[in-house]
DNA sequence: TGATGCATGTAATCCGTTACATGATTCA
DNA sequence: TGAATCATGTAACGGATTACATGCATCA
């Protein structure tokens, strides 16, 4: 899946300009699955537009530059219909933090700490992320369906870290004693 | 992180040819957080061995083509060790999946259930392949930390999947009945 | 005989990120 | 006064994937 399509789901929940579909996948209940750049977003969008897939509505604003609202068309619906049934490549996950504990005979205890410290804050950021969204609830369905599934799979991770965190400092406590 | 430090860190393991490497982020260990391919591999490889980070070894086999197989150095450590020590980028998780549970409004009830039980699927592969290196158990702690956080997040995005697709199933009898 | 696995490599191409450029307003 | 937020855009660059090229052995 690419940016186009990215932005065409966007707007099929809502119209947004270029600055706040970035902000969504970067706060917003997306932020965890999807990600995106304004050198993607800003160019997707143009061509989005001449190709008629989207409309665009200059919005003026006092004291804050104009915005550019793009609007999905019927014919963006369809696009984006058929690019949704196309069955979706398998997910992606890379994880740095994996590796490094993969070869953590390269690391110091306290540099293994920072690093798990780390990654539960990330978690942790994002499952605050999805209870923030939950609030607004604006997807309906859709968008409970992954905050829970966000919220299963976080949580996992920070459960798992909790524990080898606690087995570290254990393990650190009875080195020093 | 690059393939180059992927490489490296493989290699930190046990010796390996491009080739082997490949099918460790394929269907090894790391398949679940890590990606790469032959045309990034070798490359890496080459580079790698010019710099003197890993050394070549041609390997006959019989009724097979030869092989390359590639050892970390000394210096490797070290480049792999400093690598290592700066702070990992966050994760990256890319899911197609959940973009497609997000616009569940386009999606027909028995697309929905393809779609779920493909992801079913798929983590269930992976956590297949987890089961399956353990016994190998190669990686000494490293791996078991890994294979332990593999198998929570997957184990959780599992379970509420099930939920799900009992679920949708239950909403598509009664709709039937 | 045709697919699959083992094995290595290159070149074109793509997609996206990073960095740069601009500019007004508000809050500390 | 300086940082942060709002807002849009472009160009260079990078990094990796895809597809292509080759070839032998084995298994169905």
């Amino acid at each position: 899946m690419n940016v186009r399509t990215l932005c065409l789901g966007i707007l099929s929940l809502q119209e947004a300009s270029g600055y706040e579909i970035k902000k969504d996948v970067e706060d917003g209940l997306f932020s965890h699955f999807i990600d995106a750049s304004y050198g993607s977003i800003y160019p997707a969008l143009t061509q989005l537009a001449a190709e008629g897939l989207v409309t665009v509505r200059a919005e003026e604003q006092t004291g804050k530059p104009d915005k550019k609202v793009y609007a999905i068309t019927d014919t963006g619906q369809t696009a984006l219909a058929n690019a949704l049934s196309v069955k979706p490549a398998k997910d992606k996950y890379k994880s740095e933090f994996l590796f490094q504990m993969l070869l953590q005979d390269f690391l110091s205890p306290d540099i293994m700490l920072v690093a798990i410290q780390k990654q539960l804050d990330d978690l942790n950021a994002d499952l605050g992320r999805i209870a923030h969204c939950e609030c607004g609830a604006d997807g309906g369905q859709g968008a409970r369906f992954v905050a829970e599934y966000g919220h299963a799979v976080l949580t996992a991770g920070v459960n798992c870290l909790e524990n080898k965190k606690a087995e570290l400092l254990q393990q650190l406590a009875a080195q020093a004693a």
